[in-house]
DNA sequence: CTATTTCTCTGATTTTAGTCAGATAATTTG
DNA sequence: CAAATTATCTGACTAAAATCAGAGAAATAG
């Protein structure tokens, strides 16, 4: 139920990419990384540097900074000990649940946060004096575009079980954004149901993407006998947009439904949803007939497999 | 006679690029560092992986990795022994200088080392395999164009004592450039010369920029009592072009001309060298009549400063 | 030739980073 | 309410990543 999908993409050859990839690490451990390090990790070692940042001016608690950083809760523990010891942090328990402590910077702590962001920004700047107006200006169109695509990359997309509460936080969050942006508003009892049953194995499935643990999008798919699949509950977050990600998972459903040995894929939209029937037409998806009776519908398409 | 120069560029704002790039070295921090660590330090600890590597296929003598990584000799040779006991690589004494000692991988090390280039491999197409074909492109794309400027930026140019092996190294270079460039060949001691002593200070300078210890280029400047400067042995060396160095030696040959009181600089060159020319006009060099008689010259350009 | 510098090494020691096995207390689940 | 789960902590431990002091051999400078 929760295993990640493969790549749906075609299999063209990424041997000179991958050259290019490595070429650019190497350029980056060597300008980026090493000197991050040495910047961030002059007063404390790296680890305490770490989280003195991660727990950030508001505080936090340390099941996220543990969670954030991906570190051994005793290490957690003995770094927080220490920065205590050193008058940076103070450790409450929280009011709401007691088992929890929340973290906080003291002056002291908030003084040497702001230090160590001075640092960061005295490195950033050391990258871009040396060049001129206009080169700073591409490299920030670069690193930003660099930046987008490798965030895409860290999206995963994976079956999941609709009831849970990742799937169940996307379709909510789908369904309020229909209601905002149908001119009829939009509610989910009246339109074509999509219920959790239908959309687990056998039945169907449901797809969730997620982006550093967080969903970020999901897309739903309800077989039926006479080998017609039925997209349902295509949505990308808002913060997830422009990644792509909606063709991925559109691909990605797209495989499932093959596999399940669906022939034809069907879908109906609604017509202020413009990128989202751009996104189906460009994937060779053709305007039908109404199909079905979907009060919200305004186009019906489908595509063979 | 060696510290670096400051930025001649504009002082214009660099607060909101400064955002972009420390963004951007978060994500990289997260995407490949990291990443990049549990790779390749998945046999050995990363302090012999990155030994290992940097050995190479040729070898490489002790003091060079030291100086490469930047560690302690105490520790590098620690890690020499270690990588030995572990058959992987030979230590002989260099036929040179008998106290350099000379590390080469041995066949077990090398296999060891082709096994880190497999996975460095693997993570690189693990970034790019979730983007789709155009994604990908773009990606090679804005790497290519951050590590370039990234690179761009990591050239240092600083005041340097001609007869230094580094300047002459670049000047030696300029001339069979140009002996290769122009139609009638070059022969340095036809044309106006430019001594040793005439680009050391006071009576000149000679500026040479380096990238990671290596010259890369340099320009030079003579001073007259006239309050004219008189710019000589522009170059830049092939593998850093395109960086906009030629267009930093420039202004930073300029500002030196200013800081020494010059109020006007002269220049005349080859029309063979297309490029350079183009560079001085759009720096605001006016073309005027031959203010001598150097023979290999078709341009005389003058700009007040 | 002598003094100084360079290169590498060993021994001793420290700091950093991280793991594993519980213990404890609060909370949630059945 | 009992049982399971969650969040945090302490103690005990290990491996990795250094650092420092100094020694010995070779090369270079004066």
């Amino acid at each position: 139920m929760n295993m990640p999908l493969t790549s749906q993409t075609s299999q063209t050859s990424l041997t000179p990419l991958v050259e290019q990839v490595r070429s650019f690490n190497r350029t980056m451990t060597e300008r980026v990384g090493a000197l991050n390090d040495h910047f961030l990790g002059k007063n404390h070692p790296l680890g305490e540097a770490r989280l003195l940042w991660e727990i950030g001016i508001d505080g936090a608690s340390v099941r996220d900074l543990r969670r954030r950083l991906e570190l051994d809760s005793a290490y957690v523990s003995r770094l927080l000990r220490s920065l205590e010891k050193q008058g940076l942090v103070e450790v409450k328990a929280s009011a709401h649940d007691g088992r929890v402590r929340l973290v906080r910077l003291t002056k002291a702590g908030l003084r040497e946060r702001a230090e160590l962001d001075r640092r960061a920004d005295t490195f950033a700047r050391s990258l871009l004096e040396p060049l001129s107006e206009s080169q700073r200006v591409k490299l920030g169109a670069a690193m930003a575009e660099v930046e987008r695509l490798l965030i895409a990359s860290m999206v995963q997309i994976a079956v999941a079980d609709p009831t849970s509460q990742d799937a169940r936080w996307c379709i909510e969050h789908y369904f309020a954004e229909l209601n905002q942006r149908f001119p009829t508003g939009f509610d989910p009892t009246r339109g074509i149901q999509a219920h959790p049953h239908e959309l687990t194995p056998p039945a169907g499935l449901l797809l969730v993407a997620h982006l550093r643990e967080e969903p970020v999008g999901c897309g739903g798919l309800k077989f039926h006998e006479n080998g017609i699949g039925e997209l349902k509950r295509m949505w990308v977050a808002p913060r997830a947009r422009g990644l792509g990600l909606g063709q991925r998972l559109l691909l990605a459903l797209e495989q499932a439904a093959r596999d399940a040995g669906m022939t034809m894929l069907h879908l109906e939209t609604n017509g202020s949803l413009t990128v989202a029937i751009a996104m189906y037409r460009h994937n060779g998806y053709q305007e039908v007939e109404a199909f079905n009776d979907e009060p919200y519908a305004h186009h019906w398409f489908e595509k063979r497999l």
